[in-house]
DNA sequence: TATGTTCATAGATGTGGTCTATGGCTCCTG
DNA sequence: CAGGAGCCATAGACCACATCTATGAACATA
């Protein structure tokens, strides 16, 4: 009385068809094969479910009970089917990715973009958040990945090094007489410095770099986004401590320029998160292929 | 890529307990199966259902899609072989019959009533007509069986005889002279004769007996129903020709007499006919197991 | 460290799904 | 009326593959 699901099929086609040659020709079967299925499933219900004319065959009353059931059964499981392809095939599926504001806009977009054109099917989630989120984002399945700085240790995580970023700081024209100088660290403090509010990792990196050099690093303004920062600095109210890659273009146009500094200042790194030995998502595998 | 709809069956309980283990268990298979069937869908979608803990599995992103289509899938299997067990044992399901009225009321309603308190679940359609309509709703597969008067000759049905019913002349208290005679066809004719009106078979061979004697018979008075005719009688219009078995009970009480004849008069048989080669419902096969 | 979970893997086994060949039955057609 | 072309059913053979046992690896718990 176990039944082989299979058998349904068979049953779906017959019943659909009218015919067991016919059902036969569909599933790639030969028509005795077809015979032999129904007269399974009949066996096993102990009902007759075809009338057997001359001319095919024709569901019984039971037999038509049963089609109403099995019909919506294999409609869901083609489907099912349908749809399992079109997520392989990128057509379908969604990307649920964690970051900050800034590298979703100034290193993902461009990669965001292309996903974006290629795979139009993909919905896309972007989560911004702080680093400690992302990860517990990460953890409870929220987002198939996360894009944060870098260094990230975590031994439930697999992090990947991606572009390396350089943080600076810039001024605008109206600290123009520092355009040709190389400067200290102190006298860099004789300035207004305005830095990222939030507890960012490149905040912290260049306090504890003043720190080891003696210097308390404490900013005069405080700003919630990178745009803040760099529109400060081309107004003139300090100098910002910005990531040089992310204010590229006003360093091109001039209305920005980069202080130079005695000391060398620690580079980032973009690192991409994903869970360790959980398999990624078809969209999410994609993506990372993309941007690595 | 053509999948054994059997791995849909694994799958679902491994959702569904989140566990391979406790998956195999209520499949009454063991856990290597489980888990090689998980795969070989995993490999045929090539795509990642699950994930694996170390207690237990969790449905992927895509695994989840898929399960939002299998689940309903296999509610409406489920649903499916339910309904199959109890058209089964007749819990569920419907009898259709064709017959005339007449039989319906004193022929098939004891059995009806019976069959009802036996199998309070199915439902009864009775459908009333002429014979050839019965037939014709048989051919149309209308109704399962018919319950019309012999003979019928027809090679598409399979009719089997059932209980013998007997013709007779019936007359009421107005008519008390002729109970203890025995009358001639031709002294019959004196009287005012009540027959049914329709082309019953009864009425037929009644027509054709008096004719195969030299006698036309015709009606005083013809009426469309059976209870009718045993009415008519009682009241004093006329002689009715009705089936014994039917004024039973005013035979009983007195209210009406049997007129005896010199002349035997042919009997009928009640014939219940299907369709000769098709199998019959579950219902209409035990209903006419208990009729016979 | 020992024990009990989990799932994965390897290899053996035998059921049962599928095939070919054939027959019986209608219906249609020359 | 014979012959052909459709149906579906049956018989018997075969081999793929679903399932099993045995074992391993990873992790959690005590």
């Amino acid at each position: 009385m176990n039944i082989n699901y299979d058998l349904y099929k068979v049953f779906y086609w017959a019943a659909k068809t009218g015919s067991l040659t016919q059902a036969a020709k569909v599933l790639y079967l030969t028509q005795p094969s077809v015979s032999h299925a129904i007269k399974q499933l009949e066996d096993s219900f102990g009902i007759t479910l075809f009338y057997r004319n001359p001319k095919g065959v024709a569901l019984t009353q039971e037999g038509a009970i049963l089609y109403s059931y099995i019909e919506r059964s294999q409609i869901l499981i083609s489907l099912a089917e349908e749809k399992m392809a079109a997520l392989k095939n990128l057509d379908s599926g969604e990307l649920r990715i964690g970051g900050s504001d800034s590298l979703f806009k100034h290193y993902l977009l461009p990669y965001l973009e292309d996903f974006h054109e290629k795979h139009p099917g993909i919905k896309l989630h972007l989560n911004h958040g702080t680093t400690p989120e992302i990860i517990t984002f990460l953890k409870e399945g929220k987002i198939d990945l996360g894009v944060v700085r870098m260094p990230i240790v975590d031994p439930q995580l697999e992090v990947t090094e991606s572009i390396q970023l350089q943080d600076c700081f810039v001024a605008g024209a109206r600290y123009a007489e520092l355009k040709d100088t190389v400067l200290s660290l102190s006298k860099l403090l004789q300035y207004p410095v305005i830095l990222f509010s939030r507890n960012s990792r490149a905040r912290m990196a260049i306090t504890e770099l003043f720190q080891s050099y003696g210097y308390p690093l404490k900013p005069e303004i405080e700003v919630g986004s990178v745009d803040l920062l760099i529109e400060f600095a081309r107004k003139g109210l300090g100098i910002s401590y910005v990531t040089r890659e992310f204010v590229a273009k006003e360093l091109e146009e001039g209305s920005l320029f980069e202080i130079r500094l005695e000391v060398e200042l620690p580079p980032s790194h973009v690192g991409i998160m994903i869970m360790r030995n959980m398999p990624l998502s078809m969209a999410a595998s994609r993506f990372v292929e993309l941007i690595r």
